[in-house]
DNA sequence: AATACCGGCGAGT
DNA sequence: TCATACTCGCCGGTATT
């Protein structure tokens, strides 16, 4: 006997343009002007990409991804354009006032990224679309009123919906999808606007002759299993149905990750100058989360900018910058072992990086030491 | 048979 | 043309128990 599903209404919270927004509050002079987060390589002056942007610079093309080079190049002719190095300690600052204020405002709060919100109203709205209009049209009240921040917020009757409504209207925006509305709602978007499907899957979806949400909503359950496994497949059709069940739920870190990019493309590389200053790096961000980590894996970008990795699971959880930046080292020597000779074609590493989890809490009574850092 | 581990892919910010 | 730094989830294959 299926247990009755109980009706949820469910509210979406995303930032506008985050990163850019917050360099426009901290100095609003550049408002209005195209503001552009470049995160800087290093490789040569201009070079890296573009991390996100604000309306006025997506307007005229500079989009999140594209290169800094580029965007220069299309910003030319604007000679008030701000180009500004990415902050992300300061963004988190910001994202974590906001964060903690709207907590509180709903049953259940879960932070998605830093940016992005979902909370749970179902007993405060008393179960009413209305009521969360109400709540809401707070959330976005306050943000502004303390942070001077502007949001985008959608209503559903899941996350899935929730996020739709968010996405169909920014910046600024205010969308509700009523209950019975959602096929109505999707079946008017393009395949590629469905949350979860990227170029990569609308292609394949395309290939089998599913071009459109209504089309993958009516599509046959063993075909999509077929071609995306016997998890994703079925709940893209469940997706183009408006149907999601996930809950609203705190979200613990699973993981933590640091990567930079080599000043030049290596064959074999001594990274312990580049190994270093991350594993500290991780390790700190473990103490500062009362946690130790179970497995330590390397990435590796190589200069055809396909994304390799090597990881080993940890007999024992550790919290020391130490052993995680010996296991790392392990890792890219036994990576570079088994690729083998040197071939003059062998791809080389243009980024390398750690990342660490399964977690495992500290009890918060222990003090740290010094060495624990060591 | 169930679970854990591993390396890769895709998506999103 | 040039192509960051993260985080999360899923997949299939293989190893372990």
């Amino acid at each position: 006997m299926a247990s009755p599903v109980i009706p949820r209404v469910i509210i979406g919270v995303d930032l506008d343009y985050f990163y850019a927004q917050c360099e426009e509050v901290r100095n609003p002079s550049i408002r209005g002007k195209p503001v552009v987060i470049c995160v800087y390589s290093g490789r040569t002056e201009e070079s890296g990409a573009v991390s996100t942007s604000n309306y006025p610079a997506r307007k005229l093309g500079v989009k999140s991804g594209i290169p800094i080079i580029l965007a220069k190049r299309i910003l030319a002719n604007y000679p008030e354009s701000v180009f500004l190095p990415i902050d992300l300690d300061y963004y988190r600052i910001v994202s974590d006032r906001i964060m903690e204020m709207i907590r509180p405002i709903g049953d259940k709060f879960e932070q998605a990224s830093v940016d992005e919100a979902y909370l749970d109203v179902s007993l405060k709205s008393h179960g009413s679309f209305d009521g969360a209009l109400d709540i809401a049209s707070r959330i976005k009240q306050e943000i502004l009123a303390n942070e001077k921040m502007t949001c985008s917020v959608g209503i559903g009757q899941n996350k899935l919906m929730a996020k739709m409504a968010v996405d169909s209207k920014k910046p600024n925006g205010l969308t509700v999808i009523p209950p019975g509305q959602e096929s109505l709602f999707l079946s008017q978007l393009p395949l590629g606007r469905l949350y979860g499907i990227g170029p990569k899957t609308e292609d394949k979806l395309r290939s089998i002759g599913i071009s459109t949400i209504g089309e993958l909503a009516l599509a046959d359950r063993e075909n999509l299993s077929d071609l995306f496994g016997k998890k994703q497949g079925p709940m893209l059709k469940e997706m183009a149905n408006g149907v999601d069940e996930s809950l609203v739920v705190e979200r613990p870190i699973e993981q933590m990750s640091r990567i930079v990019t080599l000043k030049h493309d290596a064959l074999i590389y001594d990274f312990s100058e580049v190994l270093k200053p991350i594993s500290i790096d991780l390790a700190e961000k473990l103490a500062s989360s009362h946690l130790m980590c179970k497995s330590v894996s390397i990435i590796a970008i190589t200069s055809d900018l396909k994304i390799r990795s090597r990881s080993k699971s940890l007999g024992e959880a550790t919290k020391s910058a130490d052993q995680i930046y010996t296991v790392a080292g392990e890792l890219f020597s036994s990576f570079f072992k088994v690729q083998g000779d040197p071939k003059q074609n062998e791809p080389r590493l243009r980024r390398v990086g750690i990342k660490i989890s399964d977690f495992v809490s500290v009890p918060p009574a222990k003090t740290e030491t010094l060495e624990d850092f060591i």
